[in-house]
DNA sequence: CGTTGGCACTCGGTGAGCGGGAGTGCCAGA
DNA sequence: TCTGGCACTCCCGCTCACCGAGTGCCAACG
């Protein structure tokens, strides 16, 4: 029928009046910005059975209407095709991004860099340790029985632990344990992937000489149990100034728990633990669990491994905006930063 | 004369009343809360005088007083005493940073602990690198022409650089020039403040072997230049909810450039570069040069070298927050956890 | 049967008008 | 020098009326 066809059409004219407008839009405007050929009368029973279905809803009597969530959600899927960028943003991100030297360069540049295509929040996770592989490990004495030890990976993330370890016993005259250790365990480890970090450490601890077994024992634990945590991935949060946008308007009331649920990081990380190169995620006002973010939409997509979509993700990287969000040029962005970061992390 | 001291009492108790009510103040209700032995008709020609000499003002006829910056800091520096902190704000110290191994952990929970503490944004910096000493540096080869180097430093901090070097010409056959580099740079600057980084590099020039000439020009240059320049210090942000407490009364429309301001960072560290252990800083409102803290107060402290105030510090920590904040309180808070934090650092 | 113009109705937003109250400044008296 | 009294000012909150945008419904039209 073309009635669902011209209905479909009605319910993107909303969603692109309101996210640039700000205001609940009405049957008139609708006509007039449009012309999508009926008269506003015909509009506005259109509308009725958009909001009889739930895709938009009116603060209250006689105002315009608003989409909901569910209102967002078709038109995300089905009303809008993500929009090529402009050549002034193609630009912008090689001007950004080109001369980052190391991942920690890349990562903050992206973070910002985002930030301001967008106008919203941007947040980076690190390469998730768990997929990256050990191009070395550093070990330096701090004390007698502490040790730092430091992990460079592929990715050029560098970590540090300090480790508890037993004091060495029946050394060998004249020999350094601390080089011995170092020597193991990157003979051990190096070009392993971290994941697979656990199964080398058996080995490790049998071949190991006898006064050895209690430096490598702790050190192992701690490379296991600290770092392939997931919960140890970290997070970098930018533009966070641009939640003021639209002064309290966009997020009543929520702002200060979004605020801290940013900072606390694990919600964030939750989200991006599921997201895969290529495929652009979007999570829309309701469609997050977690409370403080129910009010907010959350696009995302994770990077790296450039070539396959199939592949997991090094990371992930995305945006925390209003719900009444310009999807279609926030996807645009998020996957093209996303694909030039993997390029980037790939040449190194 | 007994005016003078009255007059000062006056406007102490309208500090500590607008503090905690947020009201501009009346003289009668001054009269009431505070027992000053006077009637409000006094009360009233104290204020008249107070406001002509610019400690007070009201926000339009008729209203209570509010203190200005001109009162506030006049509170701080002759009318309050820094009040000890309660038993439980002690114990909450201790719960917080004991336990942390790390320095990212130590500076991470302290963070959180000030935010806490205060309810105001925290902030801290890390250990100025100019003023750490060398405890080891790894050198990893990424590509021929590409080296990591790794920085440890005594107070644990942790720093990584990406390197462009010349290609190795020369090079004695079955030699390790990389393996060669890093012992020579550990000799060289193991131990040494990296302050004084710079002049051992001429001497370490002159005594190298020539075939390690470029390598070790272009990886002193990177250590000189880029660790050392003040702007690479680090800061570390915490509690930025906390602004929006008071729902955008307390920062009238100044909220964004706040954020940014904590955001880039730079300004923040302009403030902490003045600072020193044991001596607690206040700027307060227009003090501060820069304007998107015109409307904020910072209150800071320098860590680290626990004994002699003397001594600079080995970086800043503080809080920002409202003009109208409880100094003596948060000045307490500040200068508490700089001493613990410093006697963490100092033992490791 | 879908579309259209007309029309009555609803309801939020704005601005004017109006006390009430808190607070002040001033003055005369102690 | 302090105090009580008093007139004055001005913000705040309330009500009320009006305006206008927008709707839902209906009868008419192609």
């Amino acid at each position: 029928m073309a009635h669902e066809e011209r209905r479909l059409q009605v319910l993107r004219a909303i969603v692109q009046d309101y996210v640039s407008t700000n205001d609940p839009v009405g049957s008139k405007a609708l006509a007039a910005r449009h012309d999508l050929g009926v008269s506003p009368a015909t509009i506005r029973n259109d509308m009725a059975v958009l909001e009889e279905e739930g895709y938009i809803t009116q603060p209250h009597t006689s105002a315009g209407r608003v989409p909901t969530d569910k209102g967002y959600r078709f038109f995300v899927d089905r009303l809008s095709a993500i929009k090529p960028l402009s050549s002034a943003e193609r630009r912008a991100i090689e001007r950004f991004l080109d001369g980052a030297l190391d991942l920690d360069d890349v990562l903050a540049r992206t973070v910002r860099l985002l930030a301001q295509l967008t106008r919203n929040v941007a947040v980076i996770q690190y390469p998730t340790l768990s997929r990256s592989a050990v191009r070395h490990l550093e070990v330096v004495q701090l004390a007698t029985t502490r040790l730092l030890v430091v992990l460079i990976t592929d990715t050029g993330r560098v970590e540090q632990r300090v480790v508890e370890v037993p004091p060495v016993v029946d050394a060998p005259a004249g020999s350094d344990p601390v080089a011995e250790l170092r020597t193991l365990i990157n003979a051990a480890f190096v070009g392993a992937k971290l994941a697979d970090a656990a199964v080398k450490v058996a080995d490790l601890l049998d071949t190991a000489p006898a006064h050895l077994r209690g430096l490598v024992a702790a050190v192992s634990a701690t490379l296991v149990e600290t770092l392939v945590e997931p919960g140890e991935d970290r997070l970098l949060v930018g533009g966070t100034a641009n939640l003021t946008r639209g002064g309290a308007l966009d997020f009543p009331g929520t702002l200060r728990p979004l605020l801290e649920a940013l900072e606390e990081q694990v919600v964030v990380l939750r989200l991006m633990g599921e997201v895969a190169p290529g495929a652009v995620l979007v999570s829309i006002g309701e469609e997050n669990e977690h409370h403080s973010f129910t009010g907010a939409s959350v696009v995302s997509v994770g990077y790296g491994s450039a070539g396959g979509t199939a592949d997991l993700a090094l990371g992930g990287l995305g945006v925390v905006g209003p719900t009444r969000m310009d999807y279609p040029g926030t996807m645009a962005a998020v996957r093209a930063v996303a694909r030039y970061v993997g390029q980037l992390l790939a040449e190194s």
